[in-house]
DNA sequence: CCATACATACCAACTGGTTGGTATGTATGT
DNA sequence: ACATACATACCAACCAGTTGGTATGTATGG
């Protein structure tokens, strides 16, 4: 096999673009062939379904970004609550070009794919959540350094960092600017730096 | 004309129910028919095409939301402050039954159409960001009140606490469960807490 | 008061193009 | 020789949109 596989990656890039530009529903078989100069019999060799698809994209999705945000440099930070801000900074870094570029495929796709697809919408829960969870050892330790008193979790944080990105999305979609994106990542950093140097939350360490 | 328009509005709330429950694309004219209980002919004589029933359907959703919402209690409240706290728990309170009941048709279906149908694009911008600018002025207010000096505006928190709701939404439709939204709303409420008390940015009136 | 003229509100059947999916071929490497 | 990796040709169902029609208004003129 020569050039094996080639056309499954191909396809399953084109899927990443397609679904962030149209969305699942609106993006076709034959779509995704064009985008990826293959033809039918090759996407139905590697793909039983669309829908089966729609799985390996959010997979795709989740190696893909996953594999970016591991070599990001805000992991070299000492100070746990540095690498979470860091993070935040590195997302915020993101929002550049194209709507189509800096958008989420599994947030995205989830949205029309919640009720009429489960095994989609559970692959888009693996990615959001998973990647959320590369957060939550950060932050936990963050509160600790900090002897940090709260009444929320270091999970609940790190899911609701995913909520303003997903949100910001929107946001962004709908003036046609990313600006409005920017300013809410901006709202969330200020929000975690408040949460960790708020004196009501906070019992300084000696 | 007696019953006159009716298949005109059933029509539109069936848009809202189906949008939220499979997305704009998804959604088929026959589903609309069926779920209206009337024919194709009605639905091309109030709507010259499928694109011009999701605007209507974004201009039909801002109409009832906006009726919602103003009537709401937390404008009574007479800090303005009170009236941001009260609107992010009328809100949370919304936040209960199946999914399709809480989650937003503008913010589903701009994700969808946001490059294909600017005019869909608009109109879910004018409902998304309408109402948003219903809460900046008394955020305006509360940051003068308060003698808050910040480096945001009314406008952007406004546009944030939007961002926080529809990006809550994902992360509910992906774990298929109501609670991890609610949670993401009880930080925004936090966060607001926090700006207006953290005495790096709030300059006390005597 | 009423007939003519026309507009509005809707329906049932149909159409041409598109869709996801299949059946069958063929080239290539092992 | 045989499995893998595709391409070609095709199908049945479905899709948005059209057509031709009916039933019920409502405005106007005599």
């Amino acid at each position: 096999m020569p050039k094996a596989r080639a056309a499954k990656e191909k396809l399953l890039d084109a899927a990443l673009s397609l679904i962030r530009e149209k969305g699942f529903s609106a993006m076709t078989v034959d779509d995704l062939c064009a985008r990826a100069g293959v033809t039918k019999g090759a996407f139905f060799h590697y793909f039983k379904s669309k829908d089966e698809l729609g799985v390996a994209a959010a997979e795709h999705w989740s190696a893909v970004t996953g594999a970016l945000f591991e070599r990001a440099p805000y992991h070299d930070a000492e100070d746990p609550l540095d690498r979470v801000l860091g993070y935040i900074e590195f997302r915020r870094a993101l929002l550049r070009g194209d709507i189509p570029e800096f958008t989420c495929v599994v947030g995205t796709m989830v949205q029309e794919t919640y009720g009429q697809y489960p095994q989609i919408r559970d692959a888009c829960a693996a990615s959001i959540f998973g990647h959320a969870g590369t957060l939550t050892d950060d932050i936990a330790e963050a509160m600790t350094k900090r002897g940090l008193v709260a009444d929320w979790t270091a999970e609940s944080l790190a899911a609701h960092s995913q909520a303003v990105l997903q949100g910001a999305f929107i946001l962004a979609k709908a003036k046609n600017e990313v600006g409005v994106a920017i300013e809410s990542v901006e709202h969330l950093r200020r929000y975690v730096e408040l949460l960790f140097t708020h004196p009501s939350t906070v019992e300084k360490k000696q």
